[in-house]
DNA sequence: AACCGCTCGTGAAACATTTCACAAATGCTC
DNA sequence: GAGCATTTGTGAAATGTTTCACGAGCGGTT
C-alpha cells in the first residue's frame, strides 16, 4: 500500500488536509478540490496532489474529493483509526494542559497515567487520574500497555527517563524536554522545542528588512 | 551581514546550537569542535559548519569554536540580544502554562499583558499580570509597546484576532489555533500545532516496519 | 623553523522536495 | 452522444538542502 520513504512534510500535510476536510464535513460539503484544499491549508493545488499521489488516487478528475472518503482515507493513512495507550511523564504546568487540551482525546489518544518525581505532586487528582511516582514507570507502562510516552520534564532527567521507557517497551516519545535524545533503532521521537519556535521568530523578526536593503 | 535567504532548518538549528553551547560554557568549556557540537544537537559536523557558514566564519582551524564568542554571534544572529514584548491572546490552561515556561523569560520574552474573552476569567491574577478583557486588545498592544503575539484561542475566532493584532501593529505571531492564518506581507507567523505532531507520530507507529516487509 | 595532527570553510556533487505543465477522465449541456 | 469546462494524477524540470571531500590555517612538538 505504501512507497519507499514518505518526507515528513507530506505527513504534516496530511495531518493538516484532515483537519480542514472534517471541518468541511461539518459544514455538509461533500466534494472539495485539491485547489480549496490548499487555500485552506496554505499550499498549492499540485502540491495537494502529490501529496496525496503517494498513496493512491483519491479523486475524480473533473471533480475533486469525496470529502468522506478522502477523510477515511486519510485517518487510515495516519494510523488515526484506532486508539493510543499515552503515558505523560512529568507533571507540571504543561503537563497539565496537555492532560486536558480536547484534541488529544478527539484524535484517539487516551492519557492513561501521569508520573512524577516530586513527592508533593504524587497523589493528586488530574481528572480521573492520580499522579502517580515515576519509581513505578517499568510497572505503569507494562500494565498499562502503553503505546506512548509524552516527555514533559527538564532538561537534566530526559535521557534516563527515555531510556527505562525504552527498556520498558515504548517505541513513541513526545518530547518536550530541550534535549536531543538518543534512542535505539525502531523508537520513534517527536521534538516540540517552544524556545525553538520563539528564537526562530526572533530571528525573522531581525532579519525581516533584509529583502533589499543591507546595512550595517 | 547577511546573505539573501536561510533556510528555516538552518535558523532552527542554530537556536539549538546555541542551547548547547550555553550548556558547556556553564560546565566551563572554552573550545568546541563542530563535531562536539553536532554530536550533541543530532546532525553531523559538516551541517554545523555549513550552517554557520552562512554567517561568517567564527572557528579556529585546527582548534574549534570559542564557546563564548560563539555563543555571542549566535544571539546576535538570531537577534536574541534584546527583550521582547509578549501579549498573551486566550487565557486557558495552556496559556497559564506558557506565561509560567521559564524558558521565554530566560531568552528575552516577557509576557506583559495577557487577554481573554470569557468574563470568568478577566480580572484573575496571573503572577504578576492581570487578565484583561480582550476588548481592549487595540488599547493594550500600543500602551504596552507590544512586539510579538502568542496566540492561545480555538480555531474559530483566531483569524478575526490577528486582524486585529496586525491593524494594531503587531508584526509577528507565534500560532497555537489549528488554524492557517492570513496575514499580510511582512506579518510573521509560526504555528506550533500539537495534534500534528501527534499525528506525524502515530503515522510513524504505523509505518514503522515499512522498510523491508510489505504485504496486505 | 619545518613537520604533523587536527579542524575549519566551502565549492561541487548528491539527494530531496516542490513546481510545472499536460494528458486523461469526468460530468454537464445541447 | 459530441463538445466543453473542469480537475485529477504524474513524469519531468526547477529549486532547495545536505553531504562530501579537500585545500588552507592553526597549535604543538622536535
Amino acid at each position: 500500500m505504501l512507497p519507499r520513504k514518505i518526507a515528513d512534510s507530506t505527513v504534516r500535510r496530511l495531518a493538516i488536509y484532515l483537519r480542514f476536510l472534517e471541518e468541511f464535513e461539518a459544514q455538509g460539503a461533500d466534494t472539495l478540490s485539491s485547489k480549496a484544499l490548499a487555500h485552506r491549508a496554505g499550499t498549492t493545488s499540485a502540491q495537494v496532489r502529490k501529496d496525496l499521489s503517494f498513496f493512491g488516487s483519491f479523486g475524480k478528475r473533473g471533480l475533486g474529493y469525496d470529502v468522506h472518503a478522502l477523510a477515511r482515507e486519510l485517518r487510515d493513512i495516519l494510523g488515526l483509526n484506532r486508539r493510543y495507550r499515552v503515558i505523560m511523564v512529568g507533571a507540571g504546568r504543561l503537563a497539565g494542559a496537555l492532560v486536558q487540551f480536547s484534541g488529544f482525546n478527539e484524535r484517539g489518544f487516551d492519557v492513561v497515567a501521569v508520573l512524577e518525581k516530586d513527592p508533593a505532586k504524587i497523589g493528586q487528582r488530574w481528572g480521573g487520574l492520580v499522579v502517580e511516582d515515576v519509581r513505578h514507570l517499568e510497572k505503569v507502562v507494562k500494565q498499562q500497555r502503553v503505546d506512548l510516552a509524552i516527555l514533559v520534564t527538564p532538561a537534566d532527567p530526559a535521557q534516563g527517563l527515555v531510556d527505562r521507557l525504552v527498556a520498558a517497551g515504548v517505541t513513541a516519545v513526545l518530547n518536550f524536554a530541550p534535549v536531543q535524545l538518543q534512542v535505539p533503532e525502531g523508537v520513534e521521537v517527536k521534538n516540540v522545542n517552544l524556545a525553538v519556535e520563539l528564537e526562530t521568530l526572533s530571528y525573522a523578526i531581525k532579519h525581516r528588512s533584509d529583502n533589499r536593503a543591507e546595512s550595517a
